[in-house]
DNA sequence: GTATATACGACAATATTTGTCGTAGAATGT
DNA sequence: ACATTCTACGACAAATATTGTCGTATATAC
């Protein structure tokens, strides 16, 4: 429970080391891959999500690569987090969906406060206190 | 990402009907089941484990069910989700495992320390809180 | 002894996550 | 022009985890 994704996981430790790079640095993702034995496809698509997102810079053709777009120390947790997976809910219910038990369903005001809190501690976290 | 599971989902709505009950009166997976469209079978699972841990009180037989065997406002959220499921962790590399990546790794030490944050939020939640 | 409940392990079905493959497009160098 | 090396992206396969079911044993009430 409560776990986070490989990709979110591939996704810190890929921006972790571009911002050890120098200001217009680029790594390709199989640099990456290659460095934590992480599979380069998956990285792949990851690193192309956020560039999507402008999180990242890509850069195509031999010598590309990509490299950081933003400062790490103005992006919440949150929002990096929603931007690799869908949004985040300790329940689906939060956010969709076809729960059957709408009515019958005692526990989605507490829960939802759960929810809350979680995202409240998320959202007063940067990117920067995870890849340092 | 983060959601918590149904058997929880399950024992938060099981323990909030029986805490609505009066002392001593029992409820059977049966009968929850039956009032809150859920698999009866499931539910049992989830009760049997509560009772194992004498969060409930199980009675066999005939008229026999569950009751409350705790207060609710005496137990953590942490204590509760981990009776259920296991231990609580955002990587499961915070507790066990054959991770690979050991030393390649940049990203543990941050990552435990959200670890820590998601534990000491549930930790200074209660039961109560959710179950009302 | 029969009916009804919990207890529990084994298993099947489903859903989700993770990983792979194939193809296309863009930039670079020859 | 063409080969090379990269990103972009969708489709699919494999692996894993969750959820749900079934069978059987045991306890209790009547």
């Amino acid at each position: 429970m409560l776990k986070i994704s490989r990709k979110v996981e591939y996704a810190l430790i890929a921006l972790r080391h571009l911002q050890g790079l120098d200001k217009e640095e680029l790594a390709s993702a199989k640099e990456l891959a290659n460095a934590y034995g992480v599979p380069k496809e998956l990285l792949a698509k990851v690193l192309q999500r956020l560039a999507k997102k402008n999180i990242v810079d890509a850069v195509k053709g031999p010598y590309g690569g990509y490299r950081l777009a933003i400062d790490p120390e103005n992006m919440r947790l949150t929002d990096f987090f929603e931007v690799i997976e869908g949004p985040m809910g300790i329940m689906d219910c939060y956010f969709d969906s076809g729960c059957e038990q709408m009515d019958g369903c005692t526990i989605r005001t507490p829960i939802n406060r759960i929810n809350d809190s979680i995202r409240k501690m998320f959202n007063n976290m940067t990117l920067a206190e995870v890849t340092h």
